[in-house]
DNA sequence: ATACGAGATTTGTGATCACAAGAAACGAAG
DNA sequence: CTTCGTTTCTTGTGATCACAAATCTCGTAT
């Protein structure tokens, strides 16, 4: 679907202006977010290559808004040069770097939960609670598209009931780059079952305001599904 | 000084191919270290208006690769586009924010000390105690630039030393978005002295390799800094 | 004086083109 | 069949141009 950036000079001849469809965003800006989506969600498998012209051709657009958000998406690790410098491919991350990541979202992610302790108001609460329905029903269907979807749903509205603005833009660039894997992760029904427990242990923390439990429940969280990624690797 | 991109086919007419200055780097990788590095040593002050073209004629090239680099730094929250969308800024940080990249900043500085002190090689420390050495001399003589310059060296070599790669790109990143405040948090002589004290204990800490301390030596110097900062803002 | 609006200027965005250098395809020699 | 050098193709980089929209500048009206 070709990439479109309305012009704000559509008013309808007629008197009202017509809502403009909203793309006002730039270009660049659409192009970012869906790469994001795509790798984020882990349409890209590692060691995928992405060229510009071709990402262009994909997205209908001219080279350039693409150029930009492949440079921004290489800013943020989540592509990388590849061996002699020539073209981006989606990072293969190696057990170290992997295990890195994990460390780092451990800290990271468990402050964002404990600071959502304190934080988090009526609503916001009342919404991760159906988030974690939403996921629960996924894993009990065995829709692991649908599971991974509804999982960073409901970790994002608990990021966000910290009111930490930064320090959610850093945990999505985290997820971003562990994104190819994370399909890898839930390799059968059994596994995303199998993580249900940790999940209804945050919902369970937030709602007896106890930030040392919920950080602990991340951490596990985070922990178990490094194991569960390691398996699966080692299997192949 | 005009940015340049050395051609690979300077050889010398005779013999020898006279290895090229290293400027291999392309023109936008080498504007964006450029400013980079202008930014956290805090040259520009928050609020500071950054174009694309007066950044280029400043240094000498076509817009092209300054607005890479301009798009990078956004990205990476140095620069925030401003009021109404038209240019960049250096980012006027609210108390709120600010104390956000605090706590973000002790999380991950703390988790790469305390690695540093499980990885650390005998080498690698003896630079670390030189670093704080130069940087105790530079704040005796009341040296504000050298001391800044001294600080981020320090650090760095202990992040460094946790050999996880990551994790200190995202801490360059965090100090990358507090530099312009930096220079303000060390207003005179004595506050550059008085924060010494914490350097060393760091310096201790990985001698004894004793991680808790580490983190927590890291910890107060955020700290310290940032009560040192709110003084500062307050008083005008 | 102040508020408002039309015109001029500035600025980011996007398209297109030229080019150097990496990557691949190909062929000849051993 | 393998290896190495040459040619061709691909790809990122950077320059230049056009354009829409934000911003600024004044002059006019209230």
């Amino acid at each position: 679907m070709p990439l479109r950036r309305t012009s704000l000079e559509t008013t309808t001849a007629s008197g009202l202006p017509e809502f403009g469809r909203l793309d006002r965003a730039t270009l660049q800006t659409q192009a970012y977010q869906q790469l994001r989506k795509a790798v984020m969600g882990g349409v890209f498998r590692p060691g995928t290559v992405i060229t510009i012209r071709a990402a262009a051709d994909a997205l209908g657009t001219s080279p350039m808004p693409v150029r930009a958000a492949l440079q921004r998406l290489e800013a943020e690790g989540a592509l990388v040069a590849r061996g002699s410098k020539r073209t981006l491919e989606i990072p293969n991350l190696s057990i170290e770097e992997y295990h890195e990541l994990r460390d780092i979202r451990i800290v990271l992610e468990g402050l964002a939960a404990e600071r959502a302790v304190a934080n988090i108001e009526a609503a916001e609460l009342q919404e991760v609670e159906r988030n974690c329905r939403a996921m629960q029903e996924a894993a009990d269907a065995g829709d692991r598209e649908g599971y991974v979807r509804a999982n960073w749903t409901f970790h994002l509205s608990i990021y966000r009931a910290s009111h930490m603005e930064s320090l959610v833009a850093m945990i999505e660039g985290l997820w971003l780059r562990v994104g190819p894997y994370v399909q890898l992760m839930m390799p059968d029904r059994k596994s995303m079952v199998a993580s249900m427990p940790d999940h209804w242990h945050m919902v369970e923390a937030l709602k007896q305001r106890d930030g040392r439990a919920a950080s602990q429940a991340i951490a596990d969280d985070i922990s178990h599904s490094a194991v569960n990624l390691m398996k699966v690797l080692k299997h192949r």
